[in-house]
DNA sequence: CATAAAGCTATAGTATTACTATCGTTATTA
DNA sequence: TAATAACGATAGTAATACTATAGCTTTATG
């Protein structure tokens, strides 16, 4: 799997870098350092300046690839969702049963991070965790409209399609297929927060992911009827 | 129904703000304008130095009511679910049936916002769209744990435990009853946004707020079983 | 192999933000 | 009337989020 995986790169939306940083190894390593840096430090306090120096760089280096710290936090998880998506083809393939691919679904978006999935310069269980804390912050501006014209949100808006046509073909006369799937991915990620910070939001314990499975696939297949 | 709340204050933590602006005519002045002033420029472009001087007054009179902007969002919000509350208790108040008491829960969770229920100095509908579009920001930081302790969230946890009980109450022995219901409030506030402004990832029409209730209420039931 | 172009480093500078501090004036209350 | 709380005016600070520019390397191309 690493050898086949090492030949395949994850396709992320041209306008949300000014200079792909795929292509040179400053920019994979902007990338793998920034991911690290916004994890410890958390989006606020996270800073180019920072950042450069973690990377025996300077600020205009960095702002070649990204023109903002917000674009960066694009670039990432839009990054994320082509690799969830990546996954979720990979592991529905040849799976006749849309049910049983459902099941794959909620069971990538709860976030098994497999092993052997993973991309050299990018750290998969911090990027995971970059995406429950601070995905919101991208959508939750009053730019969303202008980011969203230029296909920031591509990424994440391809995969809940994917879902959501696996939702249809179960039962093509739910209403909301396109509501419950972005429904599942946004409560996957906040439960997860919940359960780590705010426990009595939630009944899922700290680090028990088989319980946001099981809550997650009931609610969706009692609500689609199967 | 207008006199009778015109005596009843709606209470916040005292850990949210410095001193209570609901004590004084600045302070009311400085909450009515921040809801305007925050949903006419989104958190990231308010500042207090805007805010003070769109009420005629310096950044350190306000600075004596709040702390910072990151306290007074949380004041706003903390009034908010409050606000929720109080109309929540209000309007199941004498009603037998928990499935009844539930279904108005998740209709004011989902913002039917009652004109006849409001407070001079709070624009509801303006701090709605705060709270849809801002209110994530609140717990998404570093400091959610300290913040957490010092009770920033109190109002919040407390409506969603009066909700789940009513869950209890109609199915004992389901098992995510808080996870469920913050699902609901949480999933009332993106799907509104995503309607708005991302509306391949919903199935809900902007300003049809009904289909958001029936979206919302057929989850419930079904996953709870009823 | 020369040369241009691209990419990077280094440095400097700016407007704004999110505060903190101080002090004199005004309003309230005891 | 005296004390005290609240407010306004002004000043100042460290950090942030950039922008600009100039010179130096590395890489690609002819």
């Amino acid at each position: 799997m690493r050898n086949l995986l090492a030949n395949i790169k994850i396709k992320v939306d041209e306008k949300v870098y000014l200079k792909n940083p795929d292509t040179s190894e400053k920019g994979r390593h902007i990338v793998e350092q920034s991911i690290l840096l916004i994890d410890e430090l958390g989006l606020e306090s996270f800073t180019f300046k920072k950042l450069a120096e973690k990377i025996g760089t300077t600020e205009a280096t960095i702002y070649r690839y990204f023109e903002s710290k917000h674009m960066l936090l694009s670039y990432l998880i839009s990054w994320y969702w082509s690799w969830l998506e990546y996954r979720l083809v990979f592991a529905t393939n040849n799976i006749r049963s849309a049910e049983e691919r459902l099941k794959i679904a909620i069971g990538i978006l709860s976030g098994k991070v497999e092993l052997d999935m993973n991309f050299a310069h990018v750290d998969e269980v911090a990027l995971q965790k970059i995406v429950v804390a601070e995905s919101a912050k991208v959508y939750l501006t009053k730019e969303v409209d202008d980011n969203n014209r230029e296909g920031f949100f591509y990424s994440y808006k391809r995969f809940c399609k994917r879902v959501a046509d696996i939702v249809r073909e179960i039962n093509p006369a739910y209403k909301f297929p396109a509501s419950l799937v972005s429904t599942v991915a946004e409560t996957a990620h906040y439960q997860k927060f919940f359960s780590l910070h705010l426990p009595s939001l939630t009944n899922i314990s700290d680090n028990k992911e088989s319980q946001l499975v099981e809550f997650l696939t009931e609610m969706v297949f009692k609500t689609i009827g199967k």
